[in-house]
RNA sequence: GGCCCGUUCGUCUAUCGGUUAGGACGCUAGGUUUUCAACCUAGAAAGAGGGGUUCGACUCCCCUACGGGCUGCCA
């Protein structure tokens, strides 16, 4: 723990869309460098592009990191709702003289671009003294010599020449604060120390310090985070599948795999790979970052969100059951369902890797009678083994119904029948559950208990005639 | 085009000048087994290419190739 000024991070997405992977994990990784450091963790909305930002998408984004278990401190700040605090900080650096008017309009900056091709725009106001009405830019009076070093936390120092760096806007000609100088003065003004982002703002990094510099602001820690890519390497889009967070929750990833999953995507911490909340907010670290872009691997998102499935508590497990029934719009779990569940669950999650995964052998403790015999099971279903059905019964009718006692009943049943625990294994599964593939066939009977167990049983033997 | 960043098994990564280059996922082969799985054991699998620096480079420097980003009165 760190005996310097409290830590403060935050994540600032501009409200377009749902949340994307990418900034699911610069979102983690906020959180956790704030929260393994008694620090804050603030939520700035980027909606100062009117025309894309939609406050369906501000929900979407607050839902998702909700979901994903990452909570901030005090209220999500607009960017739009400061532009007069923007605006008051440029006219402060036209006054200091760190800023200027420039009256240049868009088409006489594209004809200048057009004449000096590969160049940073000069403004031709920057050093007029002779100024005339009219709307007006304000821009940046950035240096044109020297050069302006990032000392980045994880790409270490970057050196940008000033010359290749243009006079930026810091408000346009009607007024409004673009989006570079915002969130200088925004960071600023929340007292942000570490501002952990998209690699895709290195470069843009160079002149926002020029800003800080210019308002004499101390400048906060830059880590700029490689991107995610895709499993062919390429940018992450539409066409590589499940991009934004919801798809993931509704594949059926818990949470707290995708925090494992995702923490360990572009960060690690020796050769750790399976590690809850308490021990990723321990780790992590600037310094374990790594520079360059990682994949998505389905794969190894599958085998991390086994382990947590696999470790977590019951009661704990079947709220995120239900949880995901509700996102995915399934019918909510009735009481006797969940009484049926519950106690399969510590056999069900050693093997499931995902909740439909889980689902899918839950089945049996989730229909009711009569159940439905799949085809393949049917096959198991003779009249010898329905015979065997019935010695069964009537070997456990009054046992204590414990794992191993049911399991012993059902050994010596088919010892007298001749044939192995398979034998009556398949017809007892199929009577159970109505299925070819299922859990253990004692542990499903546990899990039901005497009385619906036997009651299955009976359902089959009946058929028998 | 210019500038910036990156490049270790198929994938995520360890290594911070000296290791048989380690782990994990996946894969392959065995094992376990009442189905499907899960699980256990073993194995194959990497320093983009080329120059330097050094007694010694995956590690430091340069070049090339490839990938990415920025280059806006978008965010």
């Amino acid at each position: 723990m760190s005996e310097n000024a409290p830590v403060v991070t935050r994540f600032a997405p501009s409200p377009t869309g749902y949340l994307h992977i990418g900034g699911a994990r610069t979102a983690l990784f906020n959180w956790l460098y704030a929260r393994g450091r008694g620090g804050k963790f603030l939520l700035r909305i980027e909606d100062t592009d009117r025309a894309r930002s939609t406050p369906e998408a501000t929900e979407a984004i607050l839902k998702g990191l909700e979901w994903l278990g990452l909570d901030w401190d005090g209220e999500p700040v607009s960017q739009f709702s400061r532009i007069e605090r923007h605006a008051e900080v440029a006219r402060e650096m036209l006054e200091k003289g760190s800023a200027y008017k420039c009256f240049s309009t868009p088409e006489e900056i594209a004809a200048w671009r057009e004449e000096h091709p590969r160049q940073p725009f000069q403004s031709p106001w920057r050093d007029a003294t002779d100024l005339p009405d009219g709307p007006y830019a304000i821009r940046l009076r950035a240096p044109r010599t020297g050069e302006t070093v990032i000392d980045d936390a994880v790409q270490g120092p970057v050196r940008v020449a000033n010359d290749q760096l243009d006079d930026m806007v810091l408000l346009r000609s009607d007024g409004t604060p673009t989006y570079m100088h915002a969130v200088v003065v925004d960071d600023h003004d929340m007292g942000v120390t570490h501002v952990i982002r998209g690699d895709d703002h290195l470069t843009n990094t160079a002149r926002q310090i020029q800003v800080y510099d210019a308002m004499g602001w101390k400048r906060p820690v830059f880590a700029h985070i490689p991107l995610i890519h895709g499993e062919d390497g390429k940018k992450l889009s539409k066409r590589h599948g499940a991009v934004g967070l919801h798809e993931f929750a509704a594949l059926g990833y818990p949470a707290v795999a995708m925090r494992n999953y995702l923490a360990r995507l572009g960060w690690s911490h020796g050769d750790d790979e399976l590690f809850d909340d308490a021990q990723a907010r321990e780790w992590f670290d600037l310094a374990g970052i790594g520079r360059a872009p990682a994949r998505l691997d389905f794969k190894k998102l599958e085998h991390v969100s086994g382990h947590h499935i696999g470790v977590m508590d019951d009661e704990d497990l079947l709220r995120v059951i239900e949880d995901y029934l509700v996102e995915t719009g399934a019918k909510p779990l009735t009481d006797q369902q969940k009484s049926r569940l519950l106690p399969a669950l510590p056999a069900l999650k050693e093997k499931a890797k995902t909740l439909p995964q889980l689902l899918e052998q839950a089945r049996f403790a989730l229909v009711s009678r009569p159940i439905d015999i799949e085809e393949k099971a049917a096959k198991a279903l003779d009249s010898v083994s329905r015979g065997m059905l019935k010695s069964l019964t009537a070997a456990v009718q009054h046992a204590s119904w414990t794992r191993d006692e049911l399991e012993q009943a059902a050994k010596t049943v088919a010892e007298e029948n001749g044939v192995g625990l398979g034998k009556i294994a398949g017809p007892l599964r199929a009577a159970l559950a109505g299925r070819a593939a299922t859990p253990s066939v004692f542990d499903m009977m546990t899990a039901l208990g005497r009385e619906e167990s036997l009651a299955r049983l009976q359902d089959q033997i009946e058929l028998a005639g």
